[in-house]
DNA sequence: GTGCGGATCTCAGTCACGGATTCCCCTAAA
DNA sequence: TTTAGGGGAATCCGTGACTGAGATCCGCAC
């Protein structure tokens, strides 16, 4: 623990990685753009000469990466042709691991569904067959998608954390007993045929959002993941933030109340214990605004009854609403560390459970952030909701490979050991 | 606030930013190994081929940043050449400007202190006049250090945020009342005549551990900066988070003590209302370890208070040691939300007090981390002292010129708007 | 002294970006 | 309808950085 690792010099960078790395540069400026672009506004956002454009996208367009989608004449000169993505060039599959549902998803390039299911997370303990249970339904969720096998660029795995990102494993899953360090990556891409990837559902989500988010998605951010857990996922000039083992963004155990509820960990008033949906549903169930429950409440019962907390609280009832608001100003605790100790710009919220709470957060918390931020004076912090639904987790699951595939990492640029 | 700014794609590469990242890079592995690298170890290193390092060895023997350094010869054949920094084949000044007193140091290309000096910071209200005074003490401190003025890259300032890192100002500094928004990169630049940088004495902190530190500067890392505040600066992979503003590293409010004194945010038991010396101080007064100072305590005060009670923990004063050892209970619950928050590999700690507590900290941090570390299954956290001494402000300071001249960036390789 | 092995250098060769020029396409006016 | 003009895109060639093969240099061992 003591003893340093022998520090990894940073690599160089040749002729053939600067031409990927630039081409991955002009395919981002495509994507981000509304509406497509030309050659020449190209060579004006990315600074490379409109020459080198031409070569770059001449190389995107026999990849059938983008494709010239008409012209745009204003005023006299040969009209501009728009280029634009190529939404069929490129497919991926996505997979999120969550305690309750296992979802799925076939997206294309520009980010849309274009086929998703869903089944109850497998509980059995039997490593072997789980996994060949979530192959058999990606098999049949990619036939079903009509989609050519040789456009899918690969599969990306969200799971709750913690993982290692090295070895591709799960470790100690609260979802799947007895599945310690299980080799999900290389199970996984021996059983379907796939490259894979796996990552946190946290940093998906994230992902998720710098692929298929829109304007909301560049620059610096943290992505609030409100799911069974609080986690979040962090982005910072454009690049996700991944850690020394994949497992950034384990937020649980901030202290954001003073006088909350007593935590595992022995302090009182984390994340944890204080804003996840079983607590708040717990506090509804106390104070009478919920039927308690007397079945043991797995995931599934919880989300329920998390839903009718929150339809009472939009439906008025003022005690049911004050556990919502309450919760707001929790979570901005936590956000307001996260954001003061990052400098970002911009928090977006999502994740499967934010829809429900959407409408009170964007209320209460850009408020509570403003007053909270440490940069204040100088800099607002951004708070939207994400525009990728609540299939953030599986859809960040396939951006994974869009991202591993076509983003501008610096990585990209590096040499390989 | 809600507005989104259209976002700035990242921008491409080329030849030329090519070659000199990659120079940046060979200088980076000779600076970061202990006794000199080959040509042929660094081909391996960097992972360019040995002509190709052979070319950029001869560019940097052509700026005097490396020479050429003996030989070393084990078996048969031609024996390798070793590489070794020149220092001083370039200096860099650097200014820390602090509550008590303002540093000055001139550093060589290693990151040795050439000369260094201190004084009292000045407390008047007049920019002008303050500016003159630190412009002047710089002359005569590079003057003094017999330095060839044209090898010195430039100054650096190292300061108390929050700043404006794209303006180059300190946003309403306590220690200087009435400086709000002074144009303190601008101003300096112009009366010293040297490129000026202004950065957080935090992140100045870090970066001074990524060039003078040693191996435990590489890689990621928290740098916990322990003075008259607390603060962080970030290391991930190598590059320093400076964050939108250059304001990250506030963890000024994280709650790490639930049943804490009262905090002027409103809350209690945060890390500024409960760890940072001036608190301590108070604590110890209260229980009659400490003479109760009469004066009105300023910073100066403080610091020899501090140092009292340190004396007296180490001396066997039980109640003394008790406050320190809480006090990193608390820190290390701070520290735990940033690393789990971030997932980094080290902690390393510094700053101008933390000689006076390195003892204690060091038996107690490591244990309390790795108990709260969310990753604790996957990967160890290190805690280490820095190398760098009290003046890591100022040593930092200049490091910011070096970082920003030599350091591998990627931002290095990217095409400027 | 000669042979050998290893490090480094020399000399082309390849490839990506850049600049100048040319070609192409559309608008607008005669 | 024809022509002039303006702007986008393609082509040719040049520059520069990395790469590969062979030559050269250096020191040890026999």
């Amino acid at each position: 623990m003591t003893e340093i690792r022998t520090p990894s010099p940073r690599r160089g960078t040749n002729l053939p990685r600067m031409g990927d790395f630039n081409l991955t540069v002009i395919l981002d400026a495509i994507r981000r753009s509304s509406g497509g672009l030309s050659r020449v506004e190209l060579a004006q956002i990315v600074g490379l000469s409109p020459q080198t454009i031409s070569n770059i996208s001449r190389r995107l367009l026999d990849q059938n990466l983008i494709v010239e989608a008409g012209k745009e004449g204003s005023g006299p000169g040969k009209p501009r042709t728009i280029l634009r993505l190529n939404p069929a060039g490129m497919y991926a599959v996505g997979v999120h691991l969550d305690p309750a549902v296992t979802t799925f998803v076939v997206l294309d390039l520009v980010g849309a569904v274009v086929r998703h299911s869903r089944i109850n997370t497998p509980g059995a303990s039997d490593p072997d067959g789980v996994i060949a249970t979530v192959a058999a339904e990606i098999k049949d969720l990619v036939a079903a998608s009509g989609v050519d096998p040789d456009k899918i660029a690969g599969l990306g795995v969200a799971a709750p954390g913690p993982i290692n990102l090295e070895e591709g494993t799960v470790v100690d899953p609260p979802l799947l007993l007895g599945w310690d360090r299980v080799p999900l990556r290389d199970a996984l891409a021996e059983a379907t045929g796939l490259s894979t990837l796996v990552d946190k559902d946290v940093t998906s989500a994230a992902v998720a959002e710098t692929w298929a988010g829109g304007p909301s998605g560049s620059g610096s951010f943290v992505f609030m993941y409100m799911g069974t857990g609080i986690g979040c996922g962090i982005v910072l000039n454009d690049e996700v933030v991944r850690g020394t083992s994949g497992n950034a963004g384990e937020i649980g155990h901030i202290i954001v109340d003073p006088d909350g509820a007593p935590c595992d960990c022995g302090l009182k008033g984390c994340v944890k214990s204080s804003c996840i949906p079983q607590v708040l549903v717990a506090q509804a169930e106390a104070a009478g605004v919920l039927d308690i429950e007397r079945h043991p409440s797995g995931a599934p019962a919880v989300q329920e009854s998390f839903a009718k907390l929150c339809e009472a609280a939009e439906a008025g009832n003022s005690k049911a609403g004050e556990i919502i608001d309450q919760s707001a100003v929790l979570v901005a605790r936590a956000v307001a560390v996260v954001t003061n100790t990052l400098d970002v710009e911009r928090v977006v919220f999502g994740g499967p459970f934010w829809t429900l709470l959407s409408q009170r957060y964007l209320d209460r918390v850009p408020q509570l952030l403003a007053e909270n931020s440490a940069a204040r004076q100088i800099h607002g912090v951004e708070v939207v909701g994400t525009g990728v639904g609540e299939d953030v987790g599986a859809i960040g699951a396939a951006c994974l490979v869009l991202e591993h595939t076509l983003a501008p990492r610096a990585q990209r640029l590096l040499l390989e050991g």
